[in-house]
DNA sequence: TATTTGATAATACAGTTGTATTAAATAAAG
DNA sequence: CTTTATTTAATACAACTGTATTATCAAATA
């Protein structure tokens, strides 16, 4: 989270990890191999989150809107699973395995999402489905990168206020 | 653009160039220098390619969608200068000096267009313009992320719909 | 012509990188 | 107790990194 990418040689990781080079070699032959783990306990931990959310017992909209923010990197770094995930995002551009946003849990939250408010019949009539859940999920990651610079001022709720509007443009009344 | 921030390195930088180490050194005494001038020229360019659309007399809204598509990555790496902003905006949460979205010629065009169209009288009346610029900034990354990432298909197409269908959310009739 | 500017080529230093190997020590499990 | 699993420590190799310094050379400039 420091130092990004970049960071994250096997040294540096088996030193944060309070192991030897040795012993981080023992379980991970290769630094790919590390690296893609990762990725998926990453993928995993944001998939937990929001399965856990979406069973919470809220008004549709507030229960989005609360998943949402969940996704995005949080000013603390209590949770870094939400910056890790646009970290690794960015950097499968130059990691020979490539994107695949069917693998990318914030995409498939986006995708419960949209269809949810589809069953609920909440969406204005002349919705395209696929493209505004593409174009939610540009905005998502917008507003990851902004949260990822910007550790300054009332992100969350300037956040909230955008995904509203966001959603206001899509729901009905 | 092919290796990322990582590929730039002196002696690949000077390489590229044709040049030779100590020619590139002759000019750029550090590495950082040379990164922030190349920055700068990126910024530049974005800068003058928006000045020009701006010019060309065309009704708002075509004019608009042709701004902010000039402003993303193009499938043919004919243009590398939006591709480049992104990169270097993501990289600067790493590379000390910081990220001053000021200094973005993406968010100056964004804040010009929002500008316009106020000044047009064709917002709808409960728009916050603070707000909807930062969202279609947020937008706009996003979208230049996936394009960074997507190579493949008819992207323009859909990302012209996309913003289109933004537009209206915030325009008007 | 003399001088400055721009560029080349070669070399150097110290540091980091991924990967690899070895011998030894410790812990867990059968 | 003995075997197996896990971990340490140390060392190695070749490659790349930013920065630095030299001596040499061509071209533009004054």
């Amino acid at each position: 989270m420091k130092e990004g990418m970049d960071g994250v040689s096997v040294r540096n990781t088996a030193k944060e990890a309070g192991i030897t080079l040795g012993a981080l070699r023992y379980y991970f032959t290769t630094q790919e191999e590390l690296i893609n783990y990762t990725e998926q306990l990453v993928h995993a931990s944001l998939a937990e989150k929001t399965a856990e959310l979406f069973m919470v017992d809220l008004p549709p909209r507030e229960k989005i809107l609360k998943l949402l923010n969940g996704l995005l990197p949080d000013r603390d770094g209590k949770d870094p699973a939400a910056e890790a995930r646009l970290i690794f995002k960015y950097h499968s551009k130059y990691l020979g395995s490539g994107y695949k946003k069917s693998e990318d849990s914030v995409y498939q939250a986006i995708k419960s999402i949209m269809s949810n408010l589809m069953m609920l019949n909440m969406l204005k009539k002349d919705v395209e489905l696929s493209l505004e859940t593409d174009r939610l999920y540009a905005l998502m990651d917008g507003l990851a990168m902004d949260a990822l610079l910007e550790r300054t001022g009332d992100r969350p709720r300037k956040y909230n206020l955008m995904l509203e509007t966001h959603l206001n443009s899509i729901c009905k009344e």
